[in-house]
DNA sequence: GTCTATACAGTGATAGAC
DNA sequence: GTCTATCACTGTATAGAC
């Protein structure tokens, strides 16, 4: 028989079992996926009994709601195209396409992105959540610099949504999907260099004034 | 994760047990996933009992091996650009671009893309043996007809691999992964022919002599 | 090869004490 | 809220008969 240890953790700001129990099943479903996972482990994880995991969430579900669209929200939210220069299309463009592709392509992006592709038969609502997060907001964001360039000359481009989507699609590549299809691949930074390099030359031969 | 099939197509012969547990299999797996599909579902629907399951198969993994790797084949084999006329330079990259769209986002493609991203992690070798049967092998034959293009005059392509790329990305659009991301969407082909244009097009106005 | 019956581990979820 | 202990159930895989 063995005595349970009790760990006080004061002045490190517990946080709560609640969230302990989140960051649990965050690392263990970018992991595993959801169906691997168990209850069981996500309570061992977090240092808690099943019974306090079931206390905060109704069930596997709801836990595995709470997670995903947690993290759609807070992956996604931080890409801005302010700040950029309108006059050095070029150099600009090539940012926004080296930034979209360290976000999507991150480790934890591609994770986020194959559970919920796997899952979005099962819970079709994290897909529509996941697109308007991330997909939906970044080709917004970069249709809005198309729209100022194009006001300023600098970009010639008649319709801004249409070839924003499609600037998004040349950056994205086939990277995107290879990476998709790859249990660890690591992106170097310099072939994201490449890989934005490439699809900002395309894009400008079509869309230059 | 080897392959023991023996198919016995002899005539309207039943083409042997083993060809039912396939067939059975390859529907559960393709609607349901790896995980929530059970060997026992799998017998009841090939009309055999879980022994003979395992008779053929050495377990779960196995088969599902069995499946997807044969799946990923026949579903991609059939893609060619041959027989497409390298002078009506725009009506061939627009039908090029239609049979690949049309390839990709049938129900059938979008339902083995999704469970072979969901399943990566778990069965390495499945994601590569897809890229190599599905997008290696369009982006090739793609590559094929940019470079007879370019040698007959009616298009400028430096790179033929990296335009084929390229190209490949600017059809897919957003259209692929959204469909990726929703879990029932019915593609119209009115949809497939605008993407497909509006990919041309952008992609004559970079690479046109 | 094919069947029926079953071993055995693991699952999500809950009861009841504190 | 939190714990320990346990439920009812389903999963993969295998024995043994024919």
């Amino acid at each position: 028989m063995s005595i349970p240890l009790r760990i006080e953790t004061r002045g490190e700001a517990p946080a709560g079992k609640a969230e302990a129990v989140l960051a649990a099943a965050e690392r263990s479903f970018l992991a595993r996926g959801f169906g691997a996972v168990s209850m069981d482990a996500i309570a061992r994880d977090a240092a808690v009994s099943k019974a306090t995991v079931y206390a905060h969430f109704a069930d596997k579900a709801a836990l595995f709601g709470a997670v995903i669209a947690r993290l759609s929200e807070r992956r996604f939210g931080g890409f801005s195209v302010d700040a950029l220069d309108l006059g050095a299309i070029e150099a600009s463009l090539t940012t926004i396409a080296r930034r979209f592709l360290e976000l999507v392509l991150s480790p934890e992006a591609i994770a986020l992105n194959r559970i919920i592709i796997a899952e979005v038969t099962r819970f079709p609502e994290l897909g529509e959540a996941f697109w308007q997060a991330g997909p939906a907001r970044t080709r917004a964001q970069i249709e809005i610099f198309l729209r100022r360039a194009t006001e300023a000359g600098t970009l010639a481009v008649p319709d801004p949504r249409a070839a924003a989507e499609q600037f998004v699609a040349l950056a994205r590549g086939e990277i995107h999907l290879r990476q998709l299809l790859r249990p660890e691949g690591n992106i170097q930074s310099k072939a994201i260099a490449a890989a934005a390099a490439a699809a900002v030359a395309v894009f400008l031969r079509a869309f230059r004034p």
